[in-house]
DNA sequence: ACATTAAGTGATT
DNA sequence: AATCACTTAATGT
C-alpha cells in the first residue's frame, strides 16, 4: 500500500492528513539505474518525492558536454524544479538516476496547494530548498578554484554515500564526463589519491576506503 | 590467439 | 588542467 510506504519514510516530517492526501494524489514509480528522468527543456508537471535510490542532477552545455550537479537522496526532492514549476517554467536541468530508485511522483498543482494549507510542507521544501542550494554553492566553490583533486575526491565520497557501497563501479571514462574533464587527468588523479592511500584501483572499480 | 576496451605514462601546450 | 600519442593490462570471443 502507497500509504504505509508513504508513513515509513516520511512519517516523521508530515502529519498524516497530509500522508494521506500524498498517497492520493500520487503515484508510485520505480526507475532502474541510468534511466533519464528529466531533460532540459521539458516541461514540469509533476515533482519527485525520493522514497530509496538517488538521483543526479547535471547541467548541459552547448555542445551537449555534462556537468555533475549535485545528487538527490531518500527524503528528498528536487527543489530546483520547483521554483521553476511555480511559474510554469521548463525544466533547466536533467536528471538521471544514479541506481535504482523509487520515488512518488506528485503533481505540481497539488504541490503548490499544500504550501498554504500544509505548515510540515512548506518546511519541508525550505529546507530541501536550503540543503540543495547549500549543495550546488559547494561545487561552485570547488569549480571556481579548479581543485580538480579535491573535486574528485569529493564525488568519489558523494557517490560512495548514495550508492551505500564503497565500491564504486565505474570507468574513469564515466568519471571524467560527470565531472566534465578528460579520461586522462582522472586516472592521473585517481592514481596520486591511490598513493595517498585514500582508494584503491581496480578495472571498472573503485574502493574508497577514506570515507 | 586476437580484438576490444580500460587504464597508465611521458611529453607538450 | 587538457590533449596527444603510445604502452600496458584486463576481458570478451
Amino acid at each position: 500500500m502507497l500509504l504505509d510506504t508513504l508513513t515509513e519514510h516520511y512519517g516523521f516530517v508530515f502529519e498524516a492528513p497530509l500522508l494521506k492526501e500524498i498517497a492520493q494524489y500520487g503515484q508510485l514509480k520505480k526507475v532502474a539505474a541510468g534511466m533519464q528522468l528529466m531533460d532540459i527543456g521539458a516541461p514540469i508537471t509533476q515533482m519527485p518525492l525520493l522514497l530509496s535510490g538517488a538521483i543526479k542532477i547535471l547541467r548541459e552545455d552547448e555542445k551537449g558536454d555534462e556537468l555533475l550537479l549535485y545528487f538527490i537522496e531518500r527524503g528528498d526532492t528536487c527543489a530546483m524544479s520547483f521554483s521553476c514549476c511555480m511559474g510554469g517554467a521548463k525544466s533547466e536541468i536533467r536528471a538521471v538516476a544514479e541506481t535504482d530508485s523509487e520515488m512518488i511522483m506528485v503533481p505540481v498543482s497539488q504541490m503548490e496547494k499544500w504550501m498554504f494549507t500544509y505548515k510540515s510542507w512548506q518546511q519541508f521544501i525550505l529546507d530541501s530548498y536550503q540543503a540543495r542550494m547549500k549543495e550546488l554553492l559547494q561545487t561552485v566553490d570547488t569549480l571556481a578554484f579548479l581543485r580538480m583533486d579535491d573535486r574528485l575526491l569529493k564525488h568519489l565520497q558523494d557517490k560512495a554515500k548514495v550508492t551505500g557501497d564503497d565500491h564504486i563501479h565505474a570507468t574513469h571514462q564515466e568519471i571524467a564526463y560527470d565531472l566534465h574533464t578528460s579520461r586522462v587527468v582522472i586516472s592521473r588523479l585517481l592514481k596520486k589519491l591511490e598513493n595517498e592511500g585514500k582508494i584503491s584501483l581496480h578495472r571498472n572499480d573503485i574502493t574508497v576506503i577514506d570515507l
